[in-house]
DNA sequence: AATGCGAGCAACCGCGTTTGA
DNA sequence: TTCAAACGCGGTTGCTCGCAT
């Protein structure tokens, strides 16, 4: 029975209001964060602890990053959610500004719903693949043109001088579906660069039907755990277009007879 | 204009883990 | 070492808003 300080009196619950994130702002103004518990008697604020630790944390701390994911955001997102599932807070700390819980919601409303569209158990191995071969890649192609439109200025990511649309591919032998450039095809890889400055490297050099010969598990990457840390890219465009070429993806799907039937 | 519905998101709940007396 | 309190995480709920009818 730990923290169910319910049982006491009149316990506020609900949406906050104005007056109430500013009295707990003020409060860990002064006092700092931590002891929720206390915070919660001492402020006089008639919340739980909990209650106040998670206002905080998802809401009112000042380096909360609010609005869209950026398809940088997105993808690290998809990546680390195949390498870990459903641990929110452990994907949350590579993407600085966001929340466990808005990653958790975001792939509850986003992720899941393009699932229940395609009538695919979002935890299947299907689900993965067409994450990972369909979605992943088109997040790729936003990315980059966001990166060659601010590519002169101050993007950070991904523009090395060697860095053309030919160098993408996808994670775990997923290519993209079209890839500006067909002049060349150099190495595939994808380049991002993380808080430090240090890059991400994704590689993988299949050839699409190698990759629908070998769909991938939705397991292992590329990526060290060290390695791993916010993208940078600034200028991100940012639209709510979740289109990801279903009609590809069932496409694909048809032809190579991968996965069961619907 | 009123109503219904679904999407998105903030907040709550339960439970496992950590902390400290 | 033990145990209660506090904390943190992941799942779930419910409110709000926008859109369709």
């Amino acid at each position: 029975m730990s923290d169910n300080q319910g049982a006491m009196v009149d316990l506020r619950r609900g949406p906050w209001t104005l007056e109430e994130d500013s009295l707990l702002v003020h409060y860990i103004a002064l006092h700092g964060e931590g002891r929720w518990n206390l915070l919660a008697r001492s402020s006089g604020l008639k919340r739980t602890g909990k209650s106040c630790r998670l206002r905080w944390l998802n809401y009112l701390k000042p380096d909360v990053k609010r609005g869209n994911l950026s398809p940088e955001e997105q993808f690290l997102i998809l990546e680390l959610h195949s390498r870990w599932g459903n641990r929110w807070s452990r994907i949350a700390q590579h993407l600085p500004g966001r929340t466990d819980n808005e990653i958790k919601n975001y792939w509850r409303t986003r992720v899941q719903k393009q699932a229940r569209q395609m009538k695919i158990d979002s935890n299947s191995s299907l689900f993965a693949d067409a994450v990972r071969c369909f979605w992943m890649p088109r997040l790729l192609e936003k990315m980059q043109a966001s990166s060659y439109s601010s590519s002169s200025s101050t993007t950070t990511a991904t523009n090395n001088s060697n860095t053309s649309c030919s160098s993408y591919s996808m994670v775990n032998g997923c290519l993209p579906l079209s890839c500006g450039n067909s002049n060349e095809k150099k190495s595939h890889e994808v380049v991002v660069v993380n808080q430090s400055g240090s890059e991400l490297m994704f590689n993988n050099s299949l050839t699409s039907s190698e990759m629908m010969n070998e769909m991938p598990s939705s397991n292992s990457s590329l990526m060290d755990d060290d390695e791993l840390g916010p993208l940078l890219m600034e200028n991100s465009l940012m639209e709510n277009d979740e289109s990801w070429a279903m009609d590809e993806f069932w496409h694909a799907r048809n032809v190579h007879e991968w996965g069961g039937g619907m």
